[in-house]
RNA sequence: GGUGGGAUACUCAAGCGGCCAACGAGGGCAGACUGUAAAUCUGCUGACAAUUGUCUACACAGGUUCGAAUCCUGUUCCCACCA
């Protein structure tokens, strides 16, 4: 069935596919080549389990994958297990502590049910690095790091950075590039995807395998995707992201909030939209794109009824000042039990939505108040144990109702 | 191993004995304006408390003082330079 998919599609055409949204591809024919004579592909992405949530800047590189899925290739989905268990020094900001053997064990199945969102359950194997790693001795450890020069690791761009300016580089973080790249050997890989930041060291893993005498992979990066500031890279550091767990109203929330041209950013890499069908889209009205990109995105992850319902709510919402179509709810003989009124300012702190009695306090200040679309700031009104749902929002995007 | 420098709220970064819940910037939140946004302008941004009150906070533990983020002592951690 696979084989058949492969023949079906000539070289020149799968050619396209892989090369679509690209950043960089290193090794280029050796992927022809290999096309050429018949072969099917092993496809290479490793995976970091330390942080278990996935965000949309993921979904670039699986959409990747999964394109190669598509094509009839083999898909291998790795996952840094073992390196886990160490700890990754790469941050210059928060440094992580290593993580237990279970922690990694229960992280890779979280990120594993989220990658099976994008990726086809059926095509993808998975391995550990510890497979391997965990067997390796000190010696071989040693052997590995022959094939590597101080100089070499320096013209990695983020270590020419950090030497300059006296940031400090940890041993272990000049082998990780190794280790990775001792994951390519072992698993034979043709071509390995990463993001555009993973460039350095998916090309020692080629280096590694033509050194053993191994078919070097070819290096396939796609583009770091833009943040929701719409200036950063998408990261959970930077509290910009879109994550694969949000809500689908935060979800649809938060794709709104893009700039415009962030937007066209992630009908290419998110949606893989062509070029030409983008510049069709751009006639369109821009709060239109920007709807349907969210509507089509969240409907991708949670079901078209959801990405209609989203839709709906957040036109009712923003667009007509309307309330959303379903909210938390509270019933007043839980909250107020026996009372017959009480301050709107206790029924906010109540309510539980906000993280403080302070902040709910700002908010009436604020004058972001409503309770049945009427705007309140005195937060010692009394309101009476109502008879029929009472409805209280707190700026756009707070919205509970009372029913008694 | 030696010498110097540092540790302040979400982040960066002032403050160096009272006027400090702590300048300023970024971020976040809210309001106005809009096409959802972005940009712009304004306000808020430790907690608790029915206005000006209380509590907890400036690495940690003590001390000096009427009073300390600010001075002293010790501890921990970080950085640079020299070995």
């Amino acid at each position: 069935m696979e084989n058949l998919t492969i023949i079906l599609m000539n070289v020149q055409e799968q050619l396209k596919v892989i090369q679509q949204n690209a950043d960089k591809i290193i090794g280029l024919e050796d992927i022809e080549k290999r096309l050429a004579r018949g072969k099917r592909l092993r496809i290479k992405l490793g995976v970091d389990p330390t942080r278990p949530d996935l965000t949309f800047g993921h979904m670039v590189v699986f959409n990747k994958l999964r394109q190669f899925q598509d094509l009839g290739h083999e898909c291998i989905l790795l996952i840094g297990d073992y390196t886990a268990t160490i700890g990754d020094p790469s941050g210059r900001s928060d440094t992580r502590p290593p993580l237990t053997p279970e922690e990694v064990k229960s992280n890779a199945k979280t990120y594993l049910e989220q990658a099976f969102l994008i990726l086809d359950r059926e095509k993808t194997i998975i391995r550990y690095n510890s497979e391997w790693l965990g067997k390796m001795s000190f010696g071989d450890m040693l052997m590995l790091t022959r094939s590597m020069t101080v100089a070499r690791m320096l013209e990695r761009d983020d270590f020419a950075k950090r030497y300059a300016e006296n940031t400090p580089i940890s041993i272990v973080e000049f082998l990780y590039p190794l280790i990775q790249g001792y994951d390519s050997v072992m698993l034979e890989s043709d071509v390995e995807l990463g993001g555009s930041d993973q460039l350095f060291n998916n090309l020692v893993g080629r280096k590694l395998q033509e050194e053993i005498g191994q078919e070097p992979q070819a290096v396939l990066t796609l583009p770091l995707i833009v943040g929701l500031d719409g200036v950063k890279k998408m990261s959970k550091s930077y509290h910009n992201y879109i994550g694969f767990n949000d809500s689908s109203k935060d979800m649809f929330g938060k794709i709104m909030s893009i700039a415009d041209e962030t937007m066209w950013v992630y009908y290419k890499l998110l949606l893989l939209l062509s070029d030409s069908e983008i510049a069709a889209l751009k006639k369109e009205h821009p709060m239109q794109c920007k709807k349907d990109l969210a509507k089509r995105l969240v409907s991708r992850f949670f079901g078209d009824e959801v990405g209609k319902k989203e839709l709906e709510n957040f036109e009712a919402v923003f667009s007509r000042n309307e309330i959303p179509v379903d909210m938390p709810g509270f019933s007043w003989e839980t909250l107020f039990p026996g009372k017959p009124e009480a301050k709107l300012i206790d029924i906010l702190i109540a309510s539980n939505q906000f993280a403080t009695n302070s902040e709910a306090r700002r908010a009436l200040e604020q004058g972001s108040v409503k309770v049945n679309q009427i705007k309140e700031t005195d937060g010692f009104s009394v309101i009476p144990k109502p008879e029929r749902d009472i409805v209280v929002q707190a700026g756009k995007r707070k919205f509970f109702k009372i029913f008694g």
